[in-house]
Parts: C-alpha cells; structure tokens; sequence
DNA sequence: GTATTTTAAGATAAAAGAGTCTCAATAATA
DNA sequence: TATTATTGAGACTCTTTTATCTTAAAATAC
C-alpha cells in the first residue's frame, strides 16, 4: 500500500477540516463519527499532525483542533511527510540501504521517474482544491457519505 | 512503502535467475545467500512464483527454481501481482471501500493518473530490460554487490 | 535401498502496524 | 469549586507482516 492506514484517516481528516473551514475548532469526536473513524486511533494521528504544525487544537469544552494554515496552504505532500516520513519519496523498489544516484540498482532511472510523479501530485494539490472538487460534484470521503451528508448540520 | 519486502525480495531474485539464465536451475540456497536473504524466507516467497507459473522447481541434487519463460517475457508487473496481488493497482490513496469511477473520493482523478503511471512503468519493464542494464553499468542488486560480484562465480 | 541434496509445507516466533482503553491535563460553565 | 467537555499521553491488545524452525517429499547418487 502507498500511504499507511494512518496517512489514509489524517487525510481524510484534513479534508474535513477545510471543507468547515471557519476558524471554529472541531471536536475530533465529531469528525470520528462522521469518517467512521476509531475516536481514540484519530486522535493519536491529529496529534502527529498537531506536533507537526499542520493543525492546532485547544482543549475543554468548544474545543477541538482546526488547520493551522488555510486549506490552500496545505499540501498532500504537507500530511504525508508528517504521518508516514520520507520513505515514500526516498526509499524505493528495490530498497536496498544507501541507495541513490551515485550507487544505484538497475530499476534506479525508471522509478525515480514514477517517484516524482506521486511527489509532484502530492506536492502540488491542496486540501482546498480537493474539497472544491468534492462540494462541486458531491463526491465521497467515507463509505456511504458524499458531501453533502457529511456537513448537513 | 509501495511494494511490500516479499515483492522486493521477489524481484531481487527474479532479477538474478534472469541474470543466469541459461535453462539450469539454481539452488535457492545460492541466492538466499548472495542476495542476503534468509534462504526460509527467499524458499517461500519463490514458491509463490512457482505456484504463479513464473518460476519452475525441481527437487533434488542439481535441482533449485529457473525461469518458466525467458526474462523478455517476464514483466515486473508479474511478479508483483503474483506477491503483492492487485491491490496496488486497484486500492488509493483514501482507500475507502468500493471504490472506483462510479463514485469516487476527490483524489480519484489524480490518483489515478499517479496509479497509471506505476502501472505503465511495472508494465513495461522486462527482466531481460533490467539485467542488460545491470550487466553494462554494473549496478547492484545487493547492499555492496554490483553484478560483477554476484556473478564471478 | 540408503544417504544426500534439494524444494514443499506448515508450525512457530518476533516485529511492526492498527486499534483500544485508561487516566491525566486543560478549559469552560454552572 | 465542582462538573463537564475536550485533547494529550501512555499502556495495552489484536492483527498482519516478516522471519525462523522443523519435518516431509522428491530426486539423485552411491
Ligand atoms: S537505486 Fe533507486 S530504485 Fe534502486 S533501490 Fe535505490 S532508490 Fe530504489
Ligand atoms: S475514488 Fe479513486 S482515489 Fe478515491 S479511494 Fe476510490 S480508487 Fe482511491
């Protein structure tokens, strides 16, 4: 699988936060019910991504955590890094230890080349643009739901 | 990661029979050890490939796992497949069940482009491809070994 | 036919990933 | 101040992946 189960949920968390994008702290016990997502297994991959800058939360009640920056500040790339690391985007097919340019296996030129292409596609969607795309066309981050279940109330 | 380590694992020693291939068969012990993979561990996932129809055993004295089809014939797409099954090529990025053109996430379209391209790049890439190149610039399929080391005997 | 070399198959163990549970810390509110 | 709502942090469990170990089956050679 390219990105881990965790990468997958604060992805889909991330998605949620700028599509309410108001300023207003979301309790992750909401966004838990409505991605279907363990509460407690959430809220350890939203605190990743609160250490890492990308969310900020406040505690008690009216708490909750939003995006730090805007949605059109946040990269794919921004939430991969902070929950899966680097891996992705340096080890490779063979993973062989200390591989690179200067000491590489024969697969090197050709998934550099399928490497930079997820990086490329991570690097340069944000959030904002997914979820445009997602309002627009009423498209799915859960099982069941659309967007338009997900943000009725 | 993309691949998972049996795959690489995988790989790597389709790699090297495509490198010997001169129809004898090689202990599966001669490349646990070259590759530096447990030979147990090398023994099941060849038998994998085996039972795939990638790869051929014989038992016995002068027995060990060969090629079923010349390395031309053998693309890289197979051996994942044959390991990892189809999930990289049907799964995504959000991973959510059911998924497809029929109702997809807002990933979908990107995501699909990227998904393309790794199938592309896996599909068009042969073992014989690979080996030639390893073989002129004496690339490596093991930590320190380039071809000429794996080989020199 | 017996010993030897090899793959096949399955049980077991260790490590990593995914998920759950408990309790502490913080903030609001009554 | 007591209660409640919330995130934070850590221990714990379950599952999957990775790896090892043991025994069986097949083929060869003597
Ligand atoms: S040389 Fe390149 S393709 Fe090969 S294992 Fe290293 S990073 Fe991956
Ligand atoms: S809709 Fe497409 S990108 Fe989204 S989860 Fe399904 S297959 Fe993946």
């Amino acid at each position: 699988m390219l990105l881990s189960k965790s990468c997958v949920y604060g992805l889909r968390a991330s998605l949620y936060l700028a599509a309410r994008e108001q300023g207003e702290f979301i309790p992750i016990r909401n966004m838990s019910d409505k991605l279907e997502i363990s509460f407690h297994f959430l809220t350890k991959i939203l605190q990743q991504l609160t250490a890492e800058g990308i969310l900020e939360s406040f505690k008690g009640p009216n708490g909750g955590v939003r995006l730090k920056k805007s949605g059109t500040e946040v990269q794919l790339i921004d939430i991969v890094l902070a929950i899966d690391g680097p891996q992705l985007l340096t080890e490779c097919a063979l993973g062989l230890p200390g591989c690179g340019v200067k000491n590489p296996c024969p697969l090197h030129d050709k998934w550099a080349e399928t490497r930079d292409a997820i990086h490329e596609m991570l690097e340069k969607t944000t959030l904002t643009e997914l979820v445009h795309k997602g309002k627009t066309e009423n498209l799915r981050l859960t099982t069941d739901g659309g967007f338009d279940i997900l943000f009725d109330n």
